[in-house]
DNA sequence: AGCACGCCGACT
DNA sequence: GTCGGCGTGCTC
């Protein structure tokens, strides 16, 4: 609900703001929070009922993030009481005491130190678990997260190799901070700029190319805060928590860090939050709600990849924890540090504009230089599987050099549409109207947009014909033509598919890795963050579907991943190549990726937005309904407009009809959005929060699904 | 959200 | 006479 109650506070115990009480809620007892106290009520007195429990005698967040909390309420027009439910952990909404339980560490028994790779040779998953804690005691959360598995933590209890250990063992062994190599000139001259802007609220956009060292340069000044005895929030995208990150940060840091990823349970998740609240770790390392972690005290917030998607939650409070990040830092008085070889178009405006301050790496660390992108036009060759002469050539002589191939694909399963050749009929989800993807794999068609899945028909629906032919191309085909092709080469794929199990991910890079493979196929999980030393040519299969998106977004996030893909070649220092496919060489962003770096590509279209009055030189938010009956969505889209254009506006403000999303009906629903402009934040902020009472309480907006987005990533 | 209430049709 | 499905309204 978009407001607050009022209580009687309890009889003998304080209520402080920000602490949690037990108040009777119509006939339940439900778990509040104090938001505000006050001398009298706009509810009549004799009504009110008094606070039940108090559950607290301290605050849970200190008065600064409150407010933010607050703040980021009236800003994403979301329900106050959500927001502080959302940045709660289970335990904590439920009432449990904040004290964890005193925290237990594994580490290595005299038994488990003396076994070697030898004693384990059957139980490698064993001998990985010895590995990981001969460098000191861990929890098991992240223990966990570093590929161990719980089994395996029990078996080697069982056979007395590892025991538990108060939390003092892991400061006594913990290594101390491990020497690293001599930082670039690039990355000297960005730490020295971030660590003389410590200690106070400032914003640094660290953009460097991929494989420039951004990490180095996120340790190194992380080092100097917690030299300090202060602590650092590091926020991460929810793929990007990798055993490989957690390491490195142990290794060259020496402190506790904390962890917050959705592989925690509910205690681990309380005990992180609390020992992140008490001051005993340093660092902190989680995904977007991380961001709400209380810390004793903060001196430095860093957000890694901040151009990615992952940051902006797509339902409910939807919240982007990058611009949060800038709120929360302000209020607390703290740096901020954005990090990404492509930042977002925000980003980059708020640099431009002098808000932030631009770093920059140009060089990357172990030499080389950054690969071209060379487009193959397909309309000039013969094609004779999904990939062209010219790509298999180039393929074929990378390969002689026994180096290792990159080939992206964004489009899973084995075709994304599956046609009757008699009569062009074809297999369609009818809660989507959208043509099935045949997963040639699972024998099944799925529907990539609502999840459903239906056999593989043997005949056409239509006709009865019984030629059904695989129209257009997903990894799955691509990995069998290439594996046809490349006969004497290994081809792997990884997609959301292949890596489904538990730890395939994991498996499968490790495997890529130690070379096991010299062809990797794959989406775009393959894009982020994962170093494959011996790539030196990645081939971009198909862009063509993602440069006639509606979305005014599109570029910006087409540029992006096709740079971060490209950034997969020649990380070791070697000459590498990127090839595009495309049917539309002379479009102008397949023209710009070719010769312009990333940068100057963004500068262009950061011009054309600011020419369209688009984000981010406006502001816009959306209201977004939907119903399986298409007139109920219309009408209250309809109604919402006539308020909002009850309420007096300035002229910047343009509220636009309702119009269909681009894919309208989805999983059987029928789906519609508002779109409103101005050109200043604050003034959306105003209409919506003048015009939303309204709305809520409209008939119509009983009987449809609906939210606000203020911000949004997605357009159409 | 979660719960209760009231209305209404269907069944014992 | 009772049960349950569904729409509506309320929670300090």
């Amino acid at each position: 609900m978009r407001r607050t109650f009022d209580y009687l506070p309890h009889a003998s115990q304080p209520c402080v703001i920000g602490a949690r009480v037990r108040v009777p809620f119509g006939r339940r007892m439900m778990v509040g929070i104090v938001v505000a106290t006050s001398d009298d009520s706009s509810w009549p007195t004799e009504q009110l009922k008094a606070v039940a429990d108090v559950i607290d005698d301290e605050p849970l967040w200190p008065s600064m993030l409150l407010d933010v909390l607050k703040w980021a309420s009236r800003y994403y027009q979301h329900p106050l009481g959500e927001v502080l439910h959302h940045a709660l952990n289970k335990k904590l909404r439920q009432g449990d005491a904040p004290t964890s339980a005193d925290i237990e560490v594994w580490q290595l028994t005299d038994l488990g130190r003396q076994q070697t790779v030898e004693t384990t040779k059957r139980a490698p998953k064993q001998w990985l678990l010895l590995c990981l804690l001969q460098d000191g005691a861990q929890e098991r959360a992240s223990l966990t997260s570093q590929g161990a598995n719980g089994t395996t933590i029990t078996a080697v209890h069982k056979k007395n190799w590892i025991e538990l250990a108060p939390l003092s063992a892991l400061q006594d062994t913990n290594v101390a901070a491990s020497q690293q190599p001599p930082a670039t000139v690039e990355q000297s001259v960005a730490i020295t700029a971030l660590n003389s802007n410590l200690g106070r609220f400032s914003v640094s956009l660290l953009e460097g190319i991929t494989g420039s060292g951004k990490t180095r340069v996120y340790l190194d000044v992380m080092a100097e805060v917690v030299a300090k005895g202060e602590q650092v929030l590091v926020l991460v995208p929810e793929i990007g928590l990798t055993p490989q990150t957690l390491s490195r940060f142990r290794q060259h840091l020496g402190v506790r860090i904390g962890l917050i990823h959705s592989g925690l349970n509910d205690s681990e998740r309380l005990a992180a939050w609390q020992a992140a609240r008490q001051g005993e770790i340093s660092v902190l390392l989680g995904t977007r709600s991380a961001l709400f972690t209380p810390m004793k005290n903060l001196g430095l917030i860093v957000v890694d990849e901040e151009h990615d998607g992952s940051y902006k939650q797509q339902d409910g409070f939807r919240y982007h924890a990058r611009d949060l990040a800038v709120m929360r830092a302000r209020a607390e008085q703290v740096p901020l540090l954005l990090g990404s070889a492509t930042p977002s178009f925000e980003s980059l405006a708020n640099a431009k504009a002098g808000r932030y301050h631009h770093l920059r790496l140009t060089q990357r660390a172990a030499g080389g230089k950054l690969p071209k992108i060379a487009a193959i036009d397909m309309r000039q060759q013969v094609m004779a599987g999904p990939l062209s002469a010219p790509i298999l050539n180039a393929m074929s002589e990378h390969l002689k050099a026994n180096n290792q191939v990159l080939v992206f694909l964004n489009r899973r399963g084995f075709s994304p549409v599956l046609l009757c050749h008699e009569c062009g009929w074809f297999a369609e989800c009818q809660r989507c109207n959208r043509p099935y993807t045949w997963h040639k794999q699972f024998r099944r068609l799925h529907c990539h947009h609502c999840q459903t899945e239906r056999p593989v028909p043997s005949q056409c629906d239509s006709c009865g014909s019984t030629q059904l032919v695989p129209v257009g191309q997903g990894t799955e085909q691509l990995e069998e033509a290439l594996q046809a092709h490349f006969v004497d080469y290994p081809v792997v794929r990884i997609d959301r598919d292949s890596t489904r199990r538990k730890d395939a991910f994991d498996q499968l890079v490790n495997d890529v890795q130690r070379g096991h493979y010299r062809i990797l196929v794959g989406t775009q999980m393959l894009a982020k963050g994962h170093d494959f030393a011996d790539v030196t040519l990645v081939v971009i299969a198909d862009v063509d579907g993602a440069l006639f998106s509606s979305d005014f977004r599109a570029a910006e996030r087409m540029c992006q991943l096709l740079t971060q893909v490209s950034g997969r070649a020649g990380r070791a220092g070697q000459d590498a190549q990127v090839l595009l496919q495309t049917h539309y060489p002379e479009h102008p962003w397949v023209q710009q990726l070719q010769t312009q770096p990333y940068d100057e590509v963004a500068d262009g279209l950061l011009s054309e937005r600011k020419q369209a009055q688009l984000p981010p030189y406006a502001a816009l938010a959306m209201i977004r309904a939907e119903a399986n009956d298409e007139n109920k969505v219309v009408q209250f889209l309809n109604e919402v407009e006539a308020e909002l254009r009850k309420v007096p506006v300035d002229k910047t403000v343009t509220i636009m009809a309702p119009s269909p999303c681009a894919m309208v009906r989805k999983a059987g629903r029928y789906r519609w959005q508002l779109a409103v402009l101005a050109a200043q934040k604050n003034a959306i902020q105003q209409l919506l929060s003048q015009a939303l009472p309204a709305i809520e309480g409209l008939r119509s907006a009983q009987v449809v699904r609906w939210h606000v987005d203020v911000d949004p990533q997605e357009t159409v």
